[in-house]
DNA sequence: AAGGCGGGGGT
DNA sequence: ACCCCAGCCTT
């Protein structure tokens, strides 16, 4: 057991932190029977499933795909309201498939994590060059395109094509962490390899999807990160550590920021400027930082020093590919962005 | 292995 | 004013 959001120089007592003993490949023992385990599981999930939009009868696996994207690292309340506006807009691979930048980074908007959003267009390219337009249903295929890395391959494995593969987030492997082996807080988890040997034998098999979905739901609602509810899980009974796990917060990192905000927020802002202006218009830096600062803190901030932050911000965002800079000349001079037009 | 990358909603 | 949250990519 591992703590990897715990620095070295924390004070621990001694011990508590050594990695778990694993003696063998074999399964840890079972409180109660793996077979029970699972009934309970699949069990509790028929009564207490999420009705989520992509958990509806016969989802296309574009949608499932497009979700999936949208819920690396974003709220499922979010997902479920934005999925249905993007998929009135981009209805298929295709569709999706030949959208320029700016248009996609348009339907984006309050979703966060903008780059997700280019990939996931560069990913429907991919699949319409390699694929013929169609979601690929083996795991290699699936890890090859942009975006999509070993949950989501996994995922779409699962939810979209049925197969009998383990999926692995961080939700589920906090779950199987403190099912089958002792957890002393609630920030620890099992060595990530421990857990992910275990999760491709415990899943019933023809039942991936909703024993996936079941752990999922059970980590978002019941088996939470601070304080887990064990008085209310219907696994208590099999799991190692029920009512034992003491709540303590991992350690936050420091985050590179200006007057207090991180520098990703800057970033989101000047993106939210450039989609609520007209498509093509350049926008003023001067303008640009009004818009996207305090009043206050506008009006204090030094012209210069401040348009120097926003260009390194910018250059970023280029990068990116989120947006085009038009300068003339000197780098300390104004400059004016734009959403990049132009497909990346 | 570590750092970068959003933003809305809850407490 | 904090806190939380269905990863992936780059260096």
């Amino acid at each position: 057991m591992t703590n990897k959001k715990t620095k070295p120089e924390r004070q621990e007592p001694a011990g508590e932190q050594r990695p778990v003993k694993q003696k063998s490949e074999r399964l840890p023992p079972f409180k109660a029977g793996l077979p029970a385990l699972q009934t309970a599981l699949l069990n509790w999930y028929s009564a207490h499933a999420r009705a989520f939009v992509w958990r509806a009868e016969n989802v296309p696996p574009y949608v499932t795909l497009v979700a999936e994207i949208m819920l690396q690292q974003t709220q499922t309340t979010r997902v479920q309201e934005k999925l249905p506006e993007f998929l009135e807009l981009f209805p298929n691979v295709q569709s999706l498939a030949a959208a320029d930048n700016a248009s996609i980074i348009r339907a984006w908007s309050g979703m966060g994590y903008n780059n997700r959003a280019l990939r996931l267009r560069d990913c429907a390219r991919a699949i319409v060059g390699k694929h013929a337009g169609i979601v690929p249903d083996e795991h290699e295929a699936l890890l090859a395109l942009p975006g999509i890395g070993p949950y989501t391959a996994a995922a779409l494995c699962a939810f979209a094509f049925h197969q009998d593969i383990a999926v692995l987030d961080v939700n589920i492997r906090r779950v199987y962490s403190r099912l089958f082996w002792r957890m002393e807080h609630s920030d620890q988890t099992a060595a990530v390899q421990l857990v992910d040997r275990l999760a491709h034998k415990v899943f019933p098999r023809g039942r991936s999807a909703a024993w996936h979905q079941a752990l999922m739901d059970l980590g978002a609602t019941v088996c939470i990160a601070f304080r887990p509810r064990c008085e209310a899980c219907a696994l208590s009974i099999h799991c190692a550590s029920a009512f034992r796990i003491t709540p303590r917060r991992p350690e936050k990192k420091k985050e590179a920021g200006f007057q207090g905000t991180p520098n990703r927020i800057w970033r989101g802002k000047i993106v939210e400027i450039l989609r609520n202006s007209d498509d093509g218009k350049w926008c003023d830096s001067s303008k640009v930082l009004q818009l996207i600062m305090p009043p206050a803190l506008f009006s204090a901030a030094p012209e210069s020093e401040t348009r120097i932050w926003l260009h390194k911000i910018v250059r970023g965002l280029e990068r990116d590919g989120l947006l085009e800079v038009k300068q003339s000349g000197r780098t300390d001079e104004k400059f004016h962005i734009r959403l990049r037009v132009r497909d990346g």
